[in-house]
DNA sequence: CTAACTTCTTACCATAGGTCAATTTTTATC
DNA sequence: GATAAAAATTGACCTATGGTAAGAAGTTAG
């Protein structure tokens, strides 16, 4: 949680009041490999801050099929945002890929803070920005990169995140199957 | 812009000092068909609020193919978002399809309304959540439909949009070639 | 260490969608 | 309204990626 507050001053004034709220509406816990901190159909509260290991969000189809949306990895945040913004029940899943450390946050009470303490408001603001930044630029990647090259920026992206994932957890962040990630992969090293 | 107004005071509180300053920022145009908004490399200084008619906010790609991200229509917003956030030069272009009336903001004036006037806060917001909610969705989409599955919905959430737009602009929304797209057409009609 | 299970790779064939080029249709211009 | 220009359609062929299935390699639990 120190971390987190450290980032959070690195970038706007924080009143020591707002720091003792941000306190008192989270809960720092660990989850082992394979937890699901949130599950389809049910209720979503709660938004959590990566402070270390790897999660990922994804939905599933009708064929029963996983796509993942988001990799949460150390300093992300990751929820079912569509839930959350839409008050509706979970239409993704959030699950945890190695042991991990996270700042669980009420997100009602997370968002309460800015009426509270609008300080923190431009650290939201950029949070949200910065999001939908990588959300464009990854659609425009979709359409105009080939798998191979998605692959390759994804790589770049998450660097060492290859240990803690499945090659289906990657080939369908990717939009292709395992086994087409896994030919792709014999290319490269040749 | 009473329209734009309007429909901010539905959601929150404006006072008249607010408005007052929303009205000094900005400008109501008028583009005609083929008009650039927003040129690829140049500064961008506007976000466009759209009262009517129809725009897009398209890529460029090494081999000169281009790719939508976004088509503006009543109410919404189009820019280049990507620039704006991170203080760069435009990598999207923005192209009128039809005779179009915008209100045209600084974009940067306009962020400045926060600090100015907090109470606007919710309703941008709202706003950008909004946009990741449909940017997470588009996303899901790209990863689990088919080309003609994503066709239907885009019929769905543009219903009117035919009238105004190439077979070429709704393609390289979907991801797919305008000979797909054609042939996806007379799937449909049998 | 071994067994059981999960994941990854590979080979084969299938298919959605891409490319190119010719033709028709639509739209814009004078 | 005639002409030119742009866009859409169509057909033949091609390519990237998908599906299936079997075996290999890793991983996990006792």
């Amino acid at each position: 949680m120190e971390e987190l507050i450290k980032k959070i001053k690195s970038s706007i004034q924080l009143s020591s009041e707002a720091e003792q709220y941000l306190q008192s509406i989270s809960l720092e816990k660990t989850f082992s490999k394979g937890s699901i901190l949130i599950r389809e159909g049910q209720n979503v509260n709660n938004i959590y801050f990566v402070t270390d290991g790897c999660l990922r969000s994804y939905c599933t189809d009708k064929k029963g099929k996983e796509h993942t949306l988001l990799f949460g990895i150390k300093n992300w945040w990751i929820s079912d945002y569509i839930a959350i913004h839409n008050n509706e029940s979970a239409t993704l899943t959030v699950e945890c890929l190695k042991e991990s450390n996270v700042i669980q946050f009420n997100a009602k009470k997370l968002n309460g803070i800015l009426e509270l303490f609008p300080e923190y408001e431009p650290f939201q603001r950029n949070l949200l920005e910065r999001h939908v930044v990588s959300l464009q630029k990854r659609i425009l990647n979709q359409l105009q990169l080939t798998a191979s090259e998605r692959y390759d920026l994804f790589l770049e992206q998450y660097p060492d995140i290859e240990q803690y994932t499945r090659n289906y957890h990657i080939a369908s962040y990717l939009g292709i199957t395992q086994e087409s990630l896994s030919r792709i992969r014999v290319e490269k090293v040749k």
